[in-house]
DNA sequence: GATTCGTGGAC
DNA sequence: TGTCCAAGAAT
């Protein structure tokens, strides 16, 4: 790509950018320029929905505000304000590396692109994304919309190596955070996965494929899974247990103890639950058997700041009606 | 390099 | 209803 056609593209899309960007609440001046802001909403945001990410992120702002609230957090807290997010290990690596940056950078977020990738819990993309948005370093942050944006706008089906270098080479520019945020935002608005709008596209008449590129769908299996639940309530309180500290998934959170084969007699209710690759059909049954459960009893407002699992919310409000 | 990790909304 | 997929990282 010649300068000239690098220097059309960045104007472009600065200009769309700037006017049609949406006001998002890690975009708000004093905090796009504080890496801690930065940093919280881009690993709410690996793999989730800025829909969803708004109100978790507002609210864990509001808790913990910066490093050291975060490096000296209470576990159950923590995951209390993911609860529903999704991806536990995120919350964890950011308090491990919160204790990192208290330890080793002296509780202020280190400002050098190689020392931010040290952190646990980021890698290239979300190093890339702090440095420039935080901090106005140069450096690309190749997320899966850049990956098609660049795809799309060069009509190649580039490997992650090339989108990359093509992404370092764009982003060494004055304002590197608003060009990789720029980036990313047409593609998640504009140039999106199915049904481009390339009409209201600024790359348009830049742009080699113009639309949908072939090639890029990528298939994956899902199993089905059957599990049954106890739904143990006394006096407007409930049972739960807590996963091990050990467990692969969703380690320290809580859920509905499992219901023993004796108790399976007719479902209250039936939940469809999809967990990455396994596709749930999680029974819930009314139980007496309260002596053989341990666990912990909730009342409806312990158990709304609580560290349950996506699942757990989901048939405690629908089958108790309570309102977390 | 392929898998795994959660969840809910759009289509 | 089933499938796809959303600002990835770790293994």
């Amino acid at each position: 790509m010649t300068l000239q056609r690098t220097a059309a593209l960045r104007r472009s899309l600065l200009r769309w950018f700037a006017a049609e960007q949406r006001p998002l609440p890690w975009r708000q001046p004093e905090r796009a320029g504080d890496p801690y802001c930065v940093w919280v909403s881009e690993i709410m945001l690996q793999q989730t929905r800025v829909s969803v990410v708004i109100p978790y992120y507002e609210r864990f702002l509001a808790q913990l505000p910066n490093v050291q609230n975060l490096a000296a957090a209470d576990e159950q807290q923590l995951l209390g304000l993911w609860s529903g997010l999704g991806y536990y290990r995120r919350a964890r690596q950011m308090q491990a590396a919160a204790r990192q940056i208290v330890s080793e950078h002296g509780g202020s977020f280190p400002r050098d692109y190689e020392q931010i990738l040290r952190l646990p819990g980021i890698g290239r993309y979300t190093a890339g994304a702090v440095a420039s948005i935080a901090f106005g370093t140069a450096v690309p942050a190749v997320d899966g919309n850049v990956v098609r944006v660049a795809r799309r706008l060069e009509g190649a089906l580039l490997s992650p190596r090339e989108v990359e270098e093509r992404a370092a080479v764009w982003a060494r520019c004055s304002r590197p955070g608003q060009w990789n945020q720029a980036l990313m935002e047409l593609g998640a608005t504009v140039c999106t996965p199915r049904q481009p709008r390339c009409q209201l596209c600024p790359l348009l008449t830049q742009c080699a494929s113009r639309g949908e590129l072939e090639g890029e769908r990528k298939k994956q299996e899902s199993t089905a899974l059957r599990e049954h639940y106890a739904l143990l309530h006394r006096r407007g309180r409930v049972l739960l247990r807590q996963r091990p500290a050990s467990a692969a998934r969703m380690a320290g959170m809580w859920e509905l103890p499992e219901a023993g084969p004796s108790e399976r007699a007719e479902p209250v209710h039936t939940f469809r639950h999809t967990i990455t690759r396994y596709r749930i059909e999680a029974n819930v049954y009314h139980s007496r058997e309260a002596r053989s459960k341990s666990g912990k009893w909730f009342t409806p407002q312990q158990a709304s700041a609580a560290a349950l699992t996506g699942l757990t919310r989901k048939i405690l409000r629908k089958s108790l009606q309570w309102d977390l």
